[in-house]
DNA sequence: CTGCGATAGTTTCCGTGGAAAATAACTTAG
DNA sequence: CTAAGTTATTTTCCACGGAAACTATCGCAG
């Protein structure tokens, strides 16, 4: 079965203290869930890297490039934007209300309903998220590079195909 | 090639934006590292809703389960305790500060060398602890039921690999 | 029209973790 | 043996985001 081959991870060994602690207890699925996790981390402090060049967090970012992937007119409405960063609406308050100070977007009001606010990239935002967006493609390209494109269609898959069979997605 | 099929999923629109917007970029990487942080996330607030049971937050569990898997008798040294979690120096103290004012670690000075700390799990730690990740471990399991044995076996690897390649892992 | 319940955002308060300074204890050159 | 440098942990200060209360506006029943 599995035991502790020369290229084994920190999550293998993991796996191996748990079988040996807690045999009656089926620890496989580590191997994939805590892989996900840590992956997550290594990869978000790479990624991090880039943004830190633009001086952008990780959530400004994140609301820069849904405008941008928006299209002309670079606006979403701030609900639009909760829903695209899977942050709370209060966060996403704070992220714009950075940016703002940054110049990076614009807030106004929307005009069919007062209620709501419409966030717009400036014209120094967009000419930033261009740019960074960029350089964070390239990065990521960089940390793929040890799979084959076979390899990464197929993770790809997998990963489509889990987050779609999470209970209650 | 990539087209929009009816099982498409968040991170497939965002690539097609990205397609639509920026034509010139290669935005293939984010089907794998985008779906690994909407999963971790995902993942994140399942696994959550299981340490809630046990008033446990993410960190505090980490701290407790790394203590278990160490086998008896259940210490390891503060700064053992921040290799195997990832975090800094500082949030291990944290986190052991509030175990430890819930009862279920005690600190005590390394006799051979008294900056280090040793921390251990208590008797009601162990207890809780041992049942938390029995729960823990099952709630993994179904969270990865909608994937057969092999493709979670393809899975891990490929996950292992990109970890182990990952510049300057 | 006039409330009253829903909806969109914002504000407030709080918990968590990072970075770096501070503290304590070990080690070693001289 | 002692000072200077190192190492282990803690402390301090701060940034970020969540939860829930709050504000403003909308839309509808009567």
């Amino acid at each position: 079965m599995t035991q502790q081959p020369s290229d084994a991870d920190a999550v293998d060994r993991i796996v191996a203290q748990w079988r040996r602690e807690r045999p009656d207890l089926d620890s496989t699925p580590v191997h994939v869930i805590g892989r996900i996790s840590r992956l997550h981390w290594a990869l978000d402090e790479r990624l991090a890297q880039v943004f830190d060049r633009y001086d952008l967090g990780r959530g400004e970012f994140d609301i820069l490039a849904s405008l941008r992937r928006a299209g002309a007119p670079f606006e979403l409405t701030a609900g639009e934007l909760r829903g695209s960063t899977m942050v709370t609406s209060g966060a996403v308050t704070k992220r714009v209300d950075r940016l703002e100070r940054a110049g990076l977007v614009s807030r106004r009001t929307a005009h069919e309903d007062a209620r709501g606010r419409i966030i717009g990239l400036t014209e120094r935002g967009r000419a930033l998220v261009d740019e960074a967006v960029a350089a964070h493609l390239h990065n990521e390209a960089t940390l793929l590079a040890g799979l084959t494109t076979d390899e990464r269609a197929t993770l790809a898959d997998l990963l489509r195909k889990l987050g779609r069979s999470l209970p209650g997605a």
